[in-house]
DNA sequence: TATATATTCAATAAACTACTTGAACGAAGT
DNA sequence: ACTTCGTTCAAGTAGTTTATTGAATATATA
């Protein structure tokens, strides 16, 4: 009987990790990091057909990871609590020390990586509070909207090429993204320092920097685009 | 191309998970938390056949959160890292936090958690400096002696009976085991409780302690068997 | 060299998972 | 009432995981 509570709650906690047991649902609750989303915008943005992902965000709330909102005929998809964030850095962080597939997958395709020296969030505040940094966000408007870095410029990759005279060339200019996974701040990047910035990454993505207790801004503050 | 090197990358990433997605798994992590352990130990209290215990234990070797240290005819295996442990608690802290199923078995299992007030860790480490408490190990004797709460008494649960004599009436007796949802430390402050002891248990086990990065003791400090 | 012991490997059946397809449902707009 | 749209459900197939069993491997002991 006492044993049988044991196996039972094992059993249980074991949900939680079946759900994290499929790359495209850990894509979901990346995605669902940066804030609510409907199910069609998650298909779109993982590549699966919409009955699909409807699939995989069914086991993701029966393993408590997600709850959904109704409004009209869509469906918004969320996080249940910021602990999923951090669950989801856990995994994350052990795959990176202990797989040795995965290093050899980041020093594959980003081998920009270390050249590019990423700042770290802290730093990256205190200059930013000194008015030496340009901080641009380079994830698509909504994301932006959601909140952000404060003071952060949102120029979607998209937009770069529109704006690089808006740019200071001589104060830092940093960039950040989703995650540190994702390829958007490391293009951006890329393309500055090719246009004669300096520019830099910023350490990890805007969930890491929230889940770090961090200051955010949720109001549009800027946009690059007026 | 670059598509895929986040599905790749995210497909590593679920290898973690799918080590996690079963229960027995789980057990043989909680018990690997507690220190290195050989492939018949972890069979025996895990309650699963050798064979079947060995293959899980390659799973959690093939995902990275365990590592094998071949001694003569033994395997020893230990996890590969602290970062596994935090893990393991970030799973257990969502499922606890979403899982309506896992509050249900605590209540039904549990209904002593309540009236036994347990005492967070902090806490205890101030008063055992000033001495105002008897802090008892109820685990086995080799898990004692892998690393444990400095000052404590290993009085593993079988012999609670025989030491209850040496206990101080006038100073409460702390107990603390393997983890938060294992029973021995509530069996033993139940049984302390009814010989009339000020009894309570220690919030956590001494995977959480060390976790938390609280001071340790490795060499067999006291023992109540002398 | 023979034998016991600890662990792993291999083969199997039963159970489960992922993805696809097409239909069903319910809310909004015409 | 009818159509459209976003989402979910249901059924089927291919592939994967689990637990069991018995054999294979390697290390120590006699």
């Amino acid at each position: 009987m006492s044993t049988n509570f044991k196996q039972d709650l094992f059993a249980e906690f074991a949900r939680v990790g079946k759900a994290l047991s499929n790359g495209n649902r850990l894509e979901l609750i990346e995605f669902l990091a940066q804030g609510e989303r409907s199910v069609e915008a998650l298909a779109k943005v993982s590549g699966m057909t919409v009955a699909n992902t409807s699939q995989h965000l069914q086991q993701l709330r029966q393993a408590g990871l997600v709850a959904a909102r109704k409004d009209g005929q869509h469906v918004h998809y969320r996080l249940s609590g910021d602990d999923v964030v951090q669950l989801f850095e856990c995994v994350r962080r052990v795959a990176e020390a202990h797989l040795a597939e995965v290093t050899r997958l980041v020093n594959t395709y980003l081998t920009v990586k270390d050249s590019l020296e990423p700042i770290p969030a802290q730093e990256l505040l205190n200059r930013a509070r000194d008015g030496l940094v340009t901080v641009i966000d380079v994830r698509p408007a909504e994301e932006y909207a959601a909140g952000h870095v404060p003071g952060a410029l949102n120029v979607p990759l998209s937009q770069l090429e529109k704006h690089l005279a808006d740019f200071p060339h001589d104060t830092e200019v940093v960039a950040y993204c989703r995650g540190p996974y994702c390829v958007l701040a490391y293009d951006a990047v890329a393309r500055l320092r090719q246009g004669g910035f300096d520019a830099r990454r910023l350490e990890d993505g805007f969930p890491e920097w929230k889940q770090a207790g961090l200051p955010i801004e949720t109001a549009p503050a800027q946009k690059a685009n007026e």
